[in-house]
DNA sequence: ACGATATAGTTTAATCCTAAAATATTTCAG
DNA sequence: CTGAAATATTTTAGGATTAAACTATATCGT
């Protein structure tokens, strides 16, 4: 030992911050959603599973494949049969052959699914207005920023570890 | 009809702008979730879940009631019980009898569960503090301050909700 | 002491979710 | 053409999650 050093030096504060950082992300992240997921429940009987398969046969209204669908949510296969089944039950899609493909199928939206989904889609925009109304259009583009560095930090370290 | 209006007024750009803000969140904390959970699991063969519920009895060693347990993880009474009951089944808690309340019990770490505990949450800092290597301590200041609104308003929301 | 109410916890039914195995079909090399 | 490999999807097994129903115990007003 040369020196007595500084008891919590620079970097083992940086790290707990940003440990706090991710503990406040992720609570934020989880509060939001569970908001709006109670709010799917309460005023549409529904979750915020299917809502996304909604929203993602509404952008591709030529229909979604079952693993198209499970890409572009970044789901599981599995997980989106059980979801798509239950949508079936209720009306809201359709399984339709793919021709010249008899391993595949196509998942669209009905005029009824189509039409749940604009209503509940305008409601949840302004859900989530409210809920970020704190937040000014300079406020938005920082955090945006923010988080997108993040995020390709995350993808690049899951990517380094095989996903 | 009085004056032809513009085709998308402030309002209606600031309010897809938060959208798109509320998407980025969302992907970007499933991002990093879904980076760790990966690691613990191929790791350390465990899940996120038992990992906070060990983060918990760690920091209160004297032991938590399944009540308080459920309270400080922010999840329902019913979802405690599978988690430390398969805990329990790894010897990493045991449960103990509260003297006299004999409906309750205090869920405590074994020295097992503590020691495995330490190891997971070192490494689990470290894991972190690589995902947001890219955000200076000014950074995540920044970004603290505007999670923490945001998160402020999505609790009064839930609350105005009746949660 | 007694009955109503509150509290602690588990159980149940439903959905979500994943990884891995299984099934069916297609494609492609030889 | 044929068999191997690839692709599309479902099924399975296991865990996580919630709300609501249920069991047991405690508390409190009278």
């Amino acid at each position: 030992m040369t020196q007595p050093r500084a008891r919590a030096p620079r970097r083992d504060i940086l790290s707990k911050q940003r440990l706090r950082l991710w503990l406040r992300l992720l609570k934020t992240s989880r509060d939001v959603e569970g908001n709006i997921r109670e709010r799917l429940r309460t005023q549409y009987d529904t979750t915020l599973p299917r809502f996304d398969v909604l929203a993602a046969l509404y952008r591709n209204d030529k229909g979604l494949k079952m693993s198209e669908l499970s890409g572009a949510l970044r789901v599981s296969n599995g997980n989106v049969t059980g979801i798509v089944d239950r949508l079936v039950t209720d009306g809201a899609v359709v399984r339709v052959a793919v021709p010249g493909d008899r391993r595949a199928q196509l998942v669209r939206l009905t005029k009824k699914g189509m039409s749940e989904f604009e209503t509940m889609a305008a409601e949840h925009e302004t859900w989530v207005n409210g809920i970020f109304a704190g937040l000014t259009a300079d406020d938005c583009d920082r955090l945006m920023a923010l988080l997108e560095v993040v995020d390709d930090s995350a993808a690049a370290a899951s990517s380094r570890n095989g996903e």
